[in-house]
DNA sequence: CATATTACCTTGTATAACATAGTAATATGC
DNA sequence: GCATATTACTATGTTATACAAGGTAATATG
């Protein structure tokens, strides 16, 4: 079911944008991995597909701001491969929030504007 | 200068938002033009390149979001392309704005989860 | 008359979201 | 025992936007 304005526009807005919340939700847990993520992003209504969500955790990772092993399950269970926040990925965390809210507070400042 | 995060990210995170910009701004002046609109958005902090902002533009009247008009200038001054919000474009900037206003929210959520 | 300012346009590049399709292991129902 | 669902990750190709860089043209100014 299609909204009124274009969801192309939307795919669009979410780029960048999808990167600072997995960097939040990791600083939260502390780790964490890409099917949990998946099911924490959507409980946020932020419904993302695997297609985006796999991708973007290994660019994460390449770009060195998420480190990650691999989790050989004890007795049963799928082979996980668990992300965490790198000290890069932590350190640049507040300054990419910072830019965030402040792209915000710029809008909000536009819609108040006579 | 570099800041301290990938300024690659943020050009990225501003895809679309940009856009929103240029609706709220168009919504809240009635009508303005490209010269004018890039200095309205460096005054808020949000500075767009020319080479952003009027491809933007263009984009925007092509997908019918705004309508425009040339402005020959009565006795001196250079030629503007005056844009103003097309009946669509107004129609569909709420929708837009509380999409994005939901992404923010769900991000906020995400930053207060334990 | 050279330079600054106003004003717009064009081309090429890099990148992220998403669709789509695939692999593989475990769990569940019949 | 076998089909299906669920968990979990990967890979390829398309599309769209921000931005760099460079260009055109008219008016204003010292």
């Amino acid at each position: 079911m299609r909204s009124e304005f274009d969801e192309k526009w939307l795919s669009q807005l979410r780029k960048g944008f999808l990167e600072l919340c997995v960097l939040v939700l990791l600083e939260q847990r502390k780790s964490s991995y890409g099917f949990e993520l998946s099911q924490l992003l959507e409980q946020a209504n932020l419904g993302i597909t695997e297609g985006t969500l796999y991708p973007l955790l290994n660019r994460m990772h390449k770009n060195g701001w998420l480190d990650s092993s691999w989790e050989t399950p004890t007795e049963k269970g799928h082979p996980r491969r668990i992300y965490k926040l790198s000290k890069t990925g932590r350190k640049q965390l507040p300054a990419m929030l910072e830019a965030y809210l402040n792209h915000h507070s710029s809008l909000l400042t536009l819609k108040e504007m006579s």
